[in-house]
Formats: structure tokens, C-alpha cells, sequence
DNA sequence: ATTATAAATTTGTGATCACAAATCAGGGGT
DNA sequence: ACCCCTGATTTGTGATCACAAATTTATAAT
């Protein structure tokens, strides 16, 4: 094989404009930059990045399938507006499928694993203190996944991301609401990468649930969501 | 809003080519038509189909995200070929996925439900007798997925037809080693419809995880497919 | 004034074309 | 005989265009 094309470095798939597009369009809905039912554009966007429509059309496509955005029957795209009900499944789903992640990690983890999670806690923590709630959700974000990772499933990661970005459009209410109060993101988890530590499956799913349930309790004590806009099916 | 573009007639969303491409290569994976590892362009698919490039691609990018595809850092798309520890890793995401949709059907089945699934049943054991594989694997499809449904769960679903699209490249070689046997694919099936009238989630789970255990022994203990082929990571 | 009809605009789908990267094949050098 | 380089072919990505369906706006009739 020629060894021309590449120059030493580990190349890694090059990068399209779709992806790229792709990326953004999911990290804004990922820390919850658009607002639930707002409708997508395809036009719109495409001038926005300075592409042409074909990567854009992709890169909804794409978000579609994976549950963080829905075609509606006339063919536009928006971001799913969750019923009450849809929620609290999106909750129990999140529950089992994450529990079962951190599960399978608690048998997995190591000496350096730990020591990143660790990092990562006092990371945020410092965040927090600066009340800057776009980076502690992004920093939130990386300790969970570090944990999935060490789950050792190449088959759940890819789903729990989208439990995730179908929450996302909610997460930045749930993240204001909070930050308000005495900074004790952090808190849920030191108990988890305690639990980790010892190698307690039981405790550690425990701790995760009362995370991700604490902001669930957040959105959907808020009443002014539910009156109104029309849940999914 | 006018009605002249609707004639009384519930509008369902309107089938587009790229809708037709996708569940035709859709169902040719969930019934093992193609095999691991095996390549698909675009091109060729689209002159079988008879339509340009354009829904061809826009079909194997969404199989991609499903995970029924995967892609190659050359952006080539092939069926994903399995490794002995990724199979492993989809059964037991399976046995947890699945066997929490049952868990929550249990608690949500009526009259009318039990009766389909009993039809079902009946359906799948007559077609056994034929020995027609490809149409009992249909079967079997329906009526896992009649279960599913009954979770109510509309989050679980996609994921758990994500499932099957990963595992379906491998369902024909157990389908075909399995129904040389004494026709009791449908026992299982018995026991979880027995379970799920009693309103019995452990068991129903149980009954459901020998029926998914037994498929993946089939094509686990074939020695001939690890040695070669390249696993995915 | 309200509602229904009709024209105009917007928006997504699918085809065709240009381009770039990857794969494959053949030839020349060691 | 083997390996590396180079050119030809293949294949996917992205842009542009034509078309159809849906939405919106304007107009007219009750």
C-alpha cells in the first residue's frame, strides 16, 4: 500500500462538509440551543454555514434517525416537542440503558480510568464555582460518557447518545433551574466514581439514577411546558 | 386551512424513493440477505432500484446511523462483520433491552393483545411445518415486535429494531441451522405468551432471553466465521 | 366581517454534473 | 523476482437545477 497519501500520521477518515455541519448542528442541540418544536430549515441553514443545501439535507437526515430531530408529515424538520408522557419514558429508558452502562463499567474500571473521572469531577466543580452553565454541561457530559466508554459496549454508546440528544433540547432548562442552587452538581458524582472505585454496580447505577433523575424532576416540575405544545406521538 | 389537497382521507405522509430504497434494503438485512462484510454501492444499487444515486445514498446513510451499515474511513459502506466479543456485546444489550420492553408489556397487556399474539403463534407453527424459513423469520419478527409495541414505549422501539438490523446478517444462518430441527422455535414463544397472560414479567423476561439466547448460540458455535473476517470495533 | 377559493411563494425531493480521493493495474527500477 | 511509483478507473461528495407538494398571502363571494 502506498504510504505516499500518508505522511506518518494515522489518518483518520478525512472531513466532509456534511460532518462537519453534522457536528454543530449536534452540539447545539446537544447543549440545548434550540428550543423544543422549533422548526429547521434547510435553506436557512445552509446560508448559515456557507454551504450548499446537499450537506445540510444530510446532516438533518442524519440527526433524524438519530431521534434528536423529527420529519413531520409535510416533510419539514423540527426539533421533537416531548409530551409529558414521552419524557417519563425518555426517563425510565435512560434509567435502564445508562444503569446498565455504569453496571458493566463497575467491573471494568481502572487505576487510570479512575484518576480521569477524577479529573473531571474537580474540573466541573471548578466550573460551577464560575457559574458558567454551557461548560459544566459540556464537562457533565464527558463524565458520564467516560464512564460508558469504560462499559466496554460498542453497542450502547452509540444509543445512549441518543437518549441524550433527545433530551438535550430540555437540558438547558434543566442546567438554569439549577445552577441557581449551592452548586452541588458534583455531588451525585463523587458518589458514583465511589461506588466505581469499589467496584459496587449497585450503588453506582443508584447514584446515576438520582443524577439524571434529579433533572428530570427539574423539566418537568416546570408546568408552563406541557399546556401548550403538541407532544409526540 | 384548505382541504382540496385532501380528499377526507387521512393524509399519511407521502412515499417518497428514498423511502422505498431504504425499506427494500431494510428488509433484504433484517432477513440476512446480505452478508458480513459485504460491500454495497451505490451506483449498482441504483440501477437495480431504477432511480438515481441520490435516494440510494440518502437510504445507506440512514442504514449507517441504524447501525445496519457501517462506514469504511475510504467511505465505502459495507455490512458490518461482527467479531466474536461484538456479538457477545449485542446479545447481552439485547437481553437487557429487550427484555425490559417485555418486562414493562407484561404490566400493560388486554384481551385483544393476548389473542394476536396467540394468533401469531399459531400462524408461525403452521408455516414451521412447510419449512419455510424465510417466511417463519417474518413471523417471528411480528411477533416479538407485537410484544414490544404493548411497552409502550415509543423510545424503546427504534432502539430495539436497531437491534435486530445489527443482528439480521446472521439471522438466516441461524434460522437455517435451527429449523433442520423439531420445529419448537415457537415453545418459547408459548412460554412468554403464557407468561405475559399471568401478567409475569420475570418470567415473560426469562422465556424471551432463552428465545434470543438459543439464535445467537446457533451462530456463535459456528467455528468457520471468526477465524477470517475482520471484526468491527 | 368572515370564509372559501386561488394565486404566489416557500421548501423539500430527485436528477445531473464537476471534482477529489481511493482503489486497481501496469511499468520501470533495484 | 520484488517493490515502488505512476496513471487510469472507480466511487463518493457536494453544487446546481427542475419539479412537486405544502404553506402562505391575496382576492372575491357570501
Amino acid at each position: 500500500m502506498s504510504v505516499r497519501t500518508n505522511l506518518g500520521l494515522a489518518r483518520i477518515a478525512r472531513e466532509t462538509v456534511q460532518e462537519r455541519v453534522y457536528c454543530a448542528l449536534r452540539d447545539q442541540l446537544m447543549r440545548g440551543g434550540f428550543e423544543p418544536g422549533q422548526k429547521l430549515k434547510i435553506a436557512e441553514l445552509a446560508e448559515a454555514f456557507g454551504t450548499s443545501a446537499m450537506p445540510v439535507r444530510d446532516a438533518l437526515n442524519r440527526l433524524t434517525v438519530e431521534r434528536a430531530l423529527e420529519t413531520l408529515p409535510s416533510r419539514t424538520v423540527r426539533v421533537p416537542a416531548l409530551s409529558k408522557d414521552a419524557l417519563q419514558d425518555l426517563r425510565e429508558t435512560r434509567f435502564a440503558i445508562e444503569g446498565l452502562a455504569i453496571s458493566r463499567a463497575a467491573s471494568n474500571m481502572t487505576d487510570e480510568s479512575l484518576v480521569m473521572l477524577k479529573r473531571l469531577i474537580v474540573a466541573q466543580s471548578e466550573t460551577d464555582e464560575e457559574h458558567v452553565s454551557e461548560e459544566s454541561a459540556e464537562q457533565n457530559r464527558a463524565f458520564h460518557f467516560a464512564i460508558y466508554r469504560q462499559s466496554g459496549s460498542t453497542v450502547l454508546l452509540p444509543i445512549i447518545e441518543s437518549l441524550w440528544l433527545q433530551f438535550g433540547p430540555y437540558l438547558r432548562e434543566a442546567s438554569e433551574r439549577f445552577d441557581g442552587g449551592d452548586g452541588r452538581g458534583t455531588n451525585f458524582h463523587i458518589e458514583m466514581l465511589d461506588a466505581l472505585s469499589r467496584g459496587d454496580a449497585i450503588a453506582a447505577r443508584g447514584a446515576l439514577e438520582a443524577d439524571i433523575g434529579r433533572a428530570f424532576d427539574l423539566v418537568m416540575s416546570d408546568e408552563s411546558l406541557w399546556q401548550r405544545r403538541d407532544g409526540v406521538a
